[in-house]
DNA sequence: TTTGCTATATATCAAACCGATATATGGTGA
DNA sequence: TCACCATATATCGGTTTGATATATAGCAAA
């Protein structure tokens, strides 16, 4: 899936800009299992533009700068439902926390604690998010799903580091009795 | 973090072949959180030969083609301490699978069904995998942590998806019995 | 036996994408 | 006044993906 459909699912749910699109994906329903820059959003939209899967209108608007405000037309919408269509990729999860836990052993403890804490923090503030959006959620529909599935992940995780915080952070490095090696 | 990182994680492990670094992240206890791709570790581990970081030796194997065995040097375990102490990048989750999930009133049952029972069997593969790893850390290590991360993370996804398979393949798309909570 | 498939192994490249930066307007607070 | 932040569009270098090419060899089927 590219950016372009990406896109199309946000202008097929409400009107946007591409700050509005960026925004979508970094603080509203899509925020935890999708992401696009700028460098990706601006140029999908003006491709898509020339394809006649979206219109604009300028939004001249006091106080702020102009925007421009984009609609999906019946041919982008034909275009998104073939794309929803097609055999989704893998999920793909990328955590360089996880990666550096990885060499605990390597790792001042003043470093581990950190990044451990700051994770805790990052997985809250995403829970946090997750419930936010929730009671936008219409009971059945696909949003409550996917709202659930964050819920249920986040959750999770912030319960598993909860509950080893402790022995990840005691001092003894790697070394919880006296094991040998 | 880069590629070039990543392979030194890898190598500081065990010296391995491009082949096997990517087998690594594709099987091994880096496969549910890390991911590249063979067009970023050969030229990784190549601009990391320049950089003193990896040496090589030729490998003539019988009966299969010659490989190109990499060790971490000195000069790259330090760069890999240095890297390994930088502020960690938030996580990345991207899932085609939600994004066709939300839009799923504009799904037919069948596609639905499909992506909905192919997402399941692929974390029960995930979590398969972690299990087969788990045998493999030693308690307090960092090992340990990051396999029961991955273990927590994907048993609540299954859970979750088994506890609403039915309310959300059920053909009324908008009809709930109460799966809120 | 020739064809096709799988696994091992390295390498390259266009296309896609990220992350940073540039530019601009105007409100808010020190 | 100055710095900073939010809004808003746009571009670009550098990284990464995903696909493809090349090669060796075992194994099975037609």
């Amino acid at each position: 899936m590219n950016v372009r459909t990406l896109c199309l699912g946000i202008l097929a749910q409400q009107d946007a800009s591409g700050y509005e699109i960026k925004k979508a994906v970094e603080e509203g329903l899509f925020a935890h299992f999708i992401d696009a820059s700028y460098g990706s959003i601006y140029p999908a939209l003006t491709q898509m533009l020339g394809d006649g899967h979206v219109s604009v209108r300028e939004d001249n608007q006091p106080g702020k700068p102009p925007k421009k405000v984009y609609s999906i037309t019946p041919a982008g919408r034909t275009a998104l439902r073939k794309a929803l269509h097609v055999t989704p990729k893998q999920d793909k999860y990328k955590s360089e926390f996880l990666f550096q836990a990885l060499f605990k052993a390597d790792l001042t403890p003043d470093h581990l604690e950190h990044v451990f804490e700051e994770q805790l923090a990052y997985l809250h503030r995403e829970l946090a998010q997750v419930e936010e959006c929730r009671t936008e959620a219409e009971p059945g529909s696909g949003h409550m799903f996917v709202n659930g599935y964050g819920h249920a992940v986040l959750s999770a995780a912030i319960e598993y580091m909860e509950k080893v915080r402790a022995d990840l952070l005691s001092q003894q490095a790697g070394k919880p009795s006296d094991a040998a090696e």
